[in-house]
DNA sequence: CATTTATTGTTACAATGATCACATATTAAT
DNA sequence: ATTAATATGTGATCATTGTAACAATAAATG
């Protein structure tokens, strides 16, 4: 979990540098990275250093340069092909969002089980299931996105061990552990809510704070 | 960041218990839960600990008991009434989503600024945005899914702050900061997808850097 | 050219979280 | 009733992660 942190807050910065550089700015300092994420610039530095990113004494950090260099380290300078699988309300949504391209991301097929989700047309085609194997090959694909009810979840995942893909983000009700082969980030709407609901009824009253105590 | 793991851990510990109560289970041990999940017996108990939730010196834990409480902590045993802003494929996605019933949370109304997009009938009622404000205050609502694009996110933000909500989880792309007055859990699913092709493309098993096949 | 100033890069430190280990309590068995 | 076995509850310990502090150093200034 300790590096995911560390890509998380890459992620960020590459978002804010990217304003910056929208309004001009060619060299940044550690703070002007650190103060609007709410974190110390010391920590800004440090990931810099991790990742090889380095800067001037005086002047700070290009902001160009680190950009680049960001974008090097998450692989969004070379465009990464995904598949979805299960194109249901979820998977047409994430198929119809175009978000993805700034970050170097794209979907470049549907697979579902029902032969009435198929289609050939289209900017991203919609293929049967039986077909993700050989797509997966012939594409060199290593990650995709999982969207199927609870029900298809076990099989799906077979299937997506089967073709040899190396992670999954799992949208399926159904949590699943990684293991040595793949890796599985779950996305679960529900803990999302629930937890979120557990803070504004906890904090609710007076803003009290919630018992933290660790003994 | 502290106890969001632990509400989290709560959550896994409910779908556990549920799965083991299905099987008929009546008590369990600290270790039965702890094992599935990959985490340390004394975490479990530790938790449990500071909830409040007790078992016996012998025997464990009541399936049954541990479940009421947990659900009493989290706030999901009685229904927790919960509104969409924005009426989009997402939006439209989680609207058909039933997967919300089991942990006590309810879509109550959808919002848009689309007039085309208000529907009187069907299960959920979709409104006009103008509405949000009255009805949150009407039905007690303090929870929100912001589902808009970016062009539109800033502008939501004010007016879910104007209705009071206190909590929302945002799925437009924009990151919004938490306040004293409103939670704000940012859902960005590329962040995730960024995240996880990092993984899969620098690390193997072992942990070791790997060549980049990018074809 | 020396001095001041400002910012990086890094080490020491503090806070937080999880695990370990054991004392304590409870049940079962003889 | 006594003893043995076993699981909880918790203080001590270890690991992780971010912050604070500062030394090193490059630019600016006189």
């Amino acid at each position: 979990m300790t590096i995911q942190n560390r890509i998380n807050r890459l992620l960020s910065y590459k978002h804010l540098l990217n304003r910056f550089k929208s309004l001009g700015m060619v060299r940044v300092f550690s703070d002007n990275i650190a103060d609007p994420l709410g974190i110390s610039a010391s920590l800004v530095r440090k990931d810099f250093g991790i990742f090889g990113i380095s800067g001037s004494q005086k002047g700070g950090y290009t902001v160009n340069d680190v950009l680049f260099k960001i974008n090097e380290i998450l692989g969004s300078n070379e465009i990464q092909k995904i598949v979805i699988v299960g194109v249901g309300r979820i998977g047409e949504a994430l198929m119809s969002y175009s978000g993805f391209q700034k970050d170097g991301i794209m979907i470049a097929a549907g697979f579902d089980i029902d032969v009435k989700k198929i289609k050939k047309t289209g900017e991203i085609p919609v293929k049967p299931i039986e077909e993700l194997e050989d797509y997966v090959r012939d594409n060199n694909i290593s990650v995709a996105i999982m969207a199927v009810p609870d029900i298809a979840a076990q099989q799906t995942l077979e299937r997506l061990k089967a073709a040899k893909i190396k992670g999954i983000l799992n949208f399926s009700p159904v949590k699943f552990k990684s293991t040595e082969e793949i890796t599985i980030n779950n996305f679960n709407i529900e803990n999302e809510l629930v937890n979120l609901i557990y803070f504004v009824n906890k904090f609710n009253k007076n803003g009290q704070k919630i018992i933290n105590s660790n003994q």
